[in-house]
RNA sequence: GGUGGAGUCGCCUAGUGGCCGAGGGCGCACGCCUCGAAAGCGUGUGAGGUGGCAACACCUCCGUGGGUUCAAAUCCCACCUCCACCGCCA
C-alpha cells in the first residue's frame, strides 16, 4: 500500500509512476476520490457516535419518568448509528480496494517500459570454450547429479532429483551462502514454507502473481514462492525499536511455484522448476536508508556470485517489469554457455514502506524521542540453488564433461577440486 | 484428533452490562532530593483515525469476526492462538 499523505499532496508523482509501469493513472484519481469519501463517512460516524454516547450516559443516570422518552430517543439514534456505520464500512472497503489496486511508486531513475527495457549496469566478458559445450542437464546426468526423468515419473514435469554430487552441491552452496551471510551480520533463519493468507497478501503475492501460488484449500495455507514471505511477515503487526535497525535475516526455505503460463519456456533441465531451495536476504531498515541498503544487498549478491567465479551481468529492471511491491529491482544474471544468453540467478528489490504498511510493521525512534513511523523492507536472493547449479556446471565445464569447482566452494565439498563424470 | 483452562494499554494484573470511554504494580522518561547514585517523593507514559495553523476536541481498538442491547472488556455464537492432560506420531 502506498502512503496516502504524500499522495494527497503530490498525486502527479503517483500518476507518473503508474504511466511508467504501463498502468492506469486513473486509478490514482479513483483512490483520491475514495479517500475523500471515506473521510466524509468517518466524520458523520464520529459525530453521531459521540452524540449516542452522550445520550447513553444520560439514560444511565436518568430517574423514573425521565427515562422513558430518553430511551425512545436513544433507540432512534442507535438505528441511525447502525446505518452510518454500514456506510462507513462500505467506504472503508472501497478505499482499501482502491488502495490495493495501486502498486508501489517507483524510485527516481527507474526506466519506464517493460521486460525488455532494462538498463545494463555491468556486464562481464562472455567466456569462450574451445570445445562443444554441454548444457547443464547433460553435464548433470554425466555427473549423476540431476535426474529429471524420475522427477517427472514421481511428481510430474518440472520436478527433479538431485542425487550424489548434485545433492552435495546443494548443501555446499547453501552452507557457503549462509556462511557469507552470517559473516556480514545476518541472522540465519529457517522459515516456514507454508503460510497463512495474511502473509501472502501482505507481501503482495496474491495480486497479479496469484496464479503462481500453490494453495492448500483444505487448510487455507499457501506454499511460499520465496522465503521473502515468511521473513517479511516475521515482524508483522510489530513496532520495531529504531535502535535495532537495520534488522537483517538470511532465510533458508524451499520455494514453490506453479509456473502457470510458462508452458514451453525453459522446459529442459532444472532452470524453471516447481520446487527449489533458496537462501534469501531480507532487511528491515529506516526509509531514509533503503536506497543505500538496496546497494548493499546487491553488493552481497555480487560477492556470492564472484565467489562462484561466474561471469555476470547486472541489470536495472524497467518500471513495467517490477512486482507490485518493488520501487526498484536489480537482477544479477549469469552467462549460460549452452544457450548463449544471460540467466537470472538473483534479484533484489527495494519495497520501501509498501510491504511494511500492508503488514503493519512500524518503527519507533526511541533515541530521538520520535514517534512511530513506517519501516522499509528489502529483499535479495543470496543463492537460488537450482539455478546456481545450472550456471556452475555450465560455466565451469571442461571438454571431458568434468566440472571445475571454484576455490570458495571447495571447502564445502570436502576439498574436491573437480567433479568427474561417472563411468 | 479429544477434554479442560486462558487470551485486557511493553511486562504482570484488576475488572460479569452504564462515572472502566480501562484501575493498580513493574518497567521506562522527566523533575525534586543527593557531592554522585540508590531509595523515596512527584509528574508523565499505547496505537490508529477525523477536524483544527495550533493548543486541543472527538471517534475507533480489551485475541478475531458476528450477534443481543438505548448502552458490551463484561452477555451469546463461531473462529484463531496459547497452556495442561489424553490419544497418535516424525
Amino acid at each position: 500500500m502506498i502512503d496516502l499523505r504524500p499522495l494527497r499532496d503530490e498525486p502527479d508523482r503517483v500518476r507518473q509512476s503508474q504511466r511508467a509501469r504501463g498502468e492506469d493513472p486513473g486509478l490514482v484519481d479513483a483512490l483520491l476520490a475514495a479517500d475523500v469519501a471515506r473521510r466524509g463517512a468517518v466524520r458523520r460516524f464520529d459525530d453521531l457516535r459521540a452524540e449516542q454516547r452522550r445520550i447513553g450516559r444520560d439514560v444511565a443516570t436518568a430517574q423514573g419518568p425521565l427515562k422513558g422518552p430518553l430511551l425512545v430517543q436513544a433507540k432512534e439514534l442507535a438505528a441511525e448509528v447502525r446505518e452510518v456505520e454500514a456506510t462507513l464500512a462500505d467506504a472503508d472497503a472501497a478505499l482499501r480496494a482502491a488502495h490495493l489496486a495501486i502498486p508501489n511508486v517507483i524510485e527516481d531513475g527507474v526506466r519506464p517500459g517493460g521486460e525488455d527495457d532494462y538498463v545494463v549496469l555491468e556486464e562481464a566478458a562472455v567466456p569462450t570454450y574451445d570445445f562443444e559445450v554441454r548444457d547443464h542437464l547433460a553435464l548433470g546426468e554425466l555427473l549423476g547429479a540431476i535426474d529429471v526423468q524420475r522427477g517427472a515419473k514421481v511428481s510430474g514435469a518440472r520436478f527433479y532429483y538431485l542425487t550424489g554430487i548434485g545433492a552435495l552441491l546443494e548443501f555446499a552452496l547453501v552452507n557457503l551462502a549462509v556462511a557469507q551471510a552470517v559473516a556480514a551480520g545476518f541472522t540465519p533463519v529457517i522459515a516456514p514454507a507454508l503460510v497463512k493468507a495474511a502473509a501472502m497478501e501482505g507481501t503482495g503475492f496474491l495480486g497479479a502473481h496469484a496464479a503462481e501460488v500453490y494453495r492448500l484449500a483444505e487448510d487455507e495455507l499457501y506454499l511460499v514462492g520465496t522465503s521473502e514471505v515468511p521473513l517479511a511477515a516475521y515482524h508483522a503487526e510489530e513496532i520495531l525499536d529504531g535502535g535495532t535497525l537495520p534488522l537483517r535475516y538470511a532465510g533458508f526455505s524451499s520455494c514453490f511455484r506453479r509456473e502457470a503460463g510458462s508452458y514451453g519456456k525453459d522446459t529442459r533441465g532444472i532452470i524453471r522448476v516447481h520446487q527449489f531451495d533458496k537462501v534469501e536476504m531480507f532487511s528491515f531498515c529506516r526509509p531514509a536508508d533503503a536506497t543505500a541498503e538496496h546497494q548493499r544487498l546487491l553488493g552481497w549478491e555480487r560477492d556470492f556470485l564472484a565467489a562462484l567465479e561466474l561471469p555476470i551481468r547486472v541489470i536495472d529492471i524497467a518500471a513495467g517489469d517490477l512486482g507490485s511491491s518493488a520501487a526498484r529491482k536489480y537482477d544479477c544474471e549469469a552467462w549460460l554457455p549452452s544457450q548463449q544468453r544471460w540467466l537470472e540467478l538473483t534479484s533484489t528489490s527495494n519495497c520501501t514502506t509498501f510491504q511494511a504498511r500492508r503488514l503493519g510493521i512500524r518503527l519507533r525512534e526511541r533515541d530521538t524521542g520520535g514517534g512511530v513511523g513506517p519501516v522499509a523492507t528489502l529483499n535479495g536472493t543470496l543463492c537460488a540453488v537450482t539455478r546456481s547449479i545450472v550456471a556452475l556446471l555450465e560455466v565451469h565445464q571442461r571438454a571431458d564433461g568434468s566440472v571445475a569447482v571454484p576455490a570458495a566452494l571447495q571447502p564445502y565439498l570436502g576439498g574436491r577440486e573437480v567433479l568427474e563424470p561417472r563411468r
